[in-house]
DNA sequence: ACAAAGAGGTAGGTTTCCTAACACAGTTGG
DNA sequence: CCAACTGTGTTAGGAAACCTACCTCTTTGT
């Protein structure tokens, strides 16, 4: 125990912030709502809801607007949560592309963007970084100055505390670097740095297979192996971030060197295919063998294809298992380059898991596609720029705490 | 989304509320106090607290005590929790004893019990029960009619939503069986049925190394191999409660029939010995081998009793290193009937872990002993108690969500 | 066409919290 | 040893936020 039970005692204000983060939530979730639905939605009496929507239109977070198809022709006055106060800037760093995507309050994309990457020298990123940021805020019709909050995604290990990159592995130029301090210099924002994995997660939590689902696993394999975990409708970081590290479970030698080097995956499927063209002569497959052209072939019916498939159809097997074994997951969603092409051979994967495991997961391949990362970057930029609006506009001495406390209120229902 | 915002609204009952827990729960956390002082912890004036003072004094939850050597000689009433308005009560169905304890509404233990099984079917296991549950209450000088909430700990893997055990291993009799509606049957309260080893792992967050540690986990090594798990300050479940169970995680050959039929490694030691006596022929161990012996050898330095033990500090250190590299804890800790031993053979399991891991946690040896499952029950029953006896003598609308909420409020220092 | 139902608003009241001021009891320092 | 100080507990008055009840006006339905 700390020292004092330190903490917001409940006053009348902390009420009324409650209650306007409510209806705020509730409209922003519904669309455009007149008083008395909203007074009933969220359980308080119509003068009430009343004075909190006067004063919200005052902070100018919601608006009047004009009774649309959905509402009721009694209905005078209907409000709608107002989205372009603010916007969310979401980057990912990636090895092939640095994407952009600009977000609203109510989470729409309005603008989204994908430069190459040539090199990957970190001033060239940094370059690269701000072309996309410049193009998509151009193509958004928003300045740098509407962005509120920012979410940067990139392959390697964060700390939360420091804003410093680890294990980047794609991306060497990353290790050591304070990303979250590099990004305010550049943009003037202080951002939040997310491991990409973690953002396919989260992108998969609020658009994918993952809605609904209190704990589930993405496991993407691709140019490298790894996974993000949600548990208790929440995104796990682990104690320093490294939650979902998977390719450091000690399979096989527990001191291979290959695993803890650098991320290794991203070779292993040309190594297996190279180890297997010894037994399957006649094959389509030439050397450099690459992951496409692995693919294709296993999908036509070449025997060395499938063979390679087979096994890494094994290789998923266990890491699944290993994760549902540990955090008992209802689902894990396939991901990355190999993962989302992963429909052909998934039954395999079933069976193997529903033979080791007493409680096997479901497993799905993604449907979000390439830009998963933005979807959970904004949904993490977004979360931020409401409270940060709703602080602005109201001049509360509101805390992060409150927010989710409102949440907790507001979303609880299995009472 | 679902088709409403449900949840509670804030109103003025509700603020009062979660005020009043947050003055037991200080109360419960600090011991006696006098008005003033608990207006300053909670963040209240001095009227609104005394108004509250008087009403949980009213309400029987508080009562009014003799100022102690703690207080200032300037307070005139000084207020402490009331604790035995009701108790709960802990069950832990072993295989060789059936354990249970009494706990009061301050979590201070006021009986506790130990008697040996003799048979391990159900009907003699309930007998047993029954014996174990009339001594500690007699012992505690409490009735049945005291307990409020009760927590029954066994091996197996338990359907909260059912309350149905699977995977029970050892006991097997209890495979298939409605374990919380049969405590129901036989002592008229519905009680909170977990699996032991996360019992285990909750008293570590109480009492143990787990203190004031939001991520770690307690692997249990002995009759069997199990481990549980607090992730941000709350016991992992998973989606069927099977979050732990790492006897599943497919090292060596995926489809190991050993792993999957009964909780294996019981006798894992004891084989591996076998297989090493080859080696070692000069050894004071001799069949049947058992754990005490094995350990008892090593420590004096048996070369077969070392050999043994360097083989399972490996197989320690690589569950020890999958469940990191999932889950990113800061810190494991040992348990079960060799892992409570392991203090002699920890440097070369953290060695290990050092090497196959980035991140490496920390790793201690349990100092919690036999009645770990018992403390981990009583924590847990005890915080339903103490719900149950709010609402009751408040005749609140009240949820575990509101206590929840309250301590939300309360115990959040990070702003 | 007219009654019922629903939206929006007003009036008056309750609950809960707050600040300010005061009486009283220990503590401290000349 | 007594005066000044500090801290506890209480009272009075008031502010913020919620509620119910009722009213008016519009839409809906028979």
């Amino acid at each position: 125990m700390k020292n004092a039970a330190v903490g917001i005692p409940a006053i009348p204000s902390l009420m009324r912030e409650i209650n306007e983060r409510r209806v705020i939530d509730t409209l922003r979730s519904k669309g455009a709502l007149h008083a008395a639905e909203i007074a009933r939605l969220i359980g308080l009496s119509k003068p009430t809801t009343a004075d909190i929507l006067r004063g919200l239109v005052d902070y100018n977070l919601i608006r009047e607007v004009e009774p649309g198809e959905g509402n009721s022709k009694r209905a005078r006055f209907v409000y709608e949560a107002v989205s372009d106060l603010k916007v969310s800037l979401a980057i990912d760093i990636g090895t092939r592309f640095i994407r952009a995507a600009v977000g609203d309050l109510n989470l729409v994309t309005r603008a989204e963007v994908s430069i190459p990457v040539m090199s990957l020298k970190l001033s060239d990123l940094i370059k690269v970084m701000h072309q996309s940021v410049d193009k998509v805020l151009k193509e958004s019709g928003f300045k740098l100055k509407d962005v509120a909050a920012i979410t940067v995604g990139n392959p390697g290990v964060v700390d939360q505390k420091t804003g410093i990159i680890s294990i980047a592995g794609t991306i060497s130029a990353l290790d050591g670097v304070n990303l979250a301090e590099l990004i305010r210099e550049e943009f003037g924002i202080y951002p939040t740095v997310e491991n990409d994995i973690n953002l396919v997660t989260v992108g998969e939590q609020s658009a994918g297979h993952g809605v609904g689902i209190d704990n589930f696993a993405v496991l993407s394999v691709g140019s490298g192996l790894g996974s993000g975990i949600i548990l208790n409708g929440k995104l796990h970081r682990g104690h320093r971030g490294a939650a979902g590290e998977i390719f450091y479970i000690p399979f096989g030698d527990p001191l291979d060197t290959h695993r803890s080097a650098t991320n290794p995956s991203g070779d292993r499927i040309a190594e297996i295919t190279r180890e297997l063209a010894k037994k399957h002569k006649k094959s389509t497959l030439v050397e450099p063998y690459t992951t496409i052209e692995i693919l294709k072939a296993a999908k036509d019916g070449d025997a060395l294809g499938r063979a390679v498939i087979e096994k890494e159809a094994e290789r998923i097997a266990i890491y699944v298992a290993a994760i549902s074994a540990i955090v008992d997951v209802e689902l894990v969603v396939l991901s990355g380059g190999i993962g989302r092409q992963a429909d052909f051979f998934i039954d395999p994967i079933r069976k193997l898991v529903n033979e080791i495991l007493p409680f096997p997961p479901k497993i799905k391949v993604s449907t979000l596609g390439e830009s998963g990362i933005l979807v959970g970057a904004l949904q993490i930029a977004t979360a931020q720029a409401r409270d940060l609006v709703f602080q602005a506009q109201t001049g509360g001495i509101s805390t992060p705490l409150l927010a989710n406390l409102s949440k907790q209120i507001s979303t609880n229902g299995d009472l």
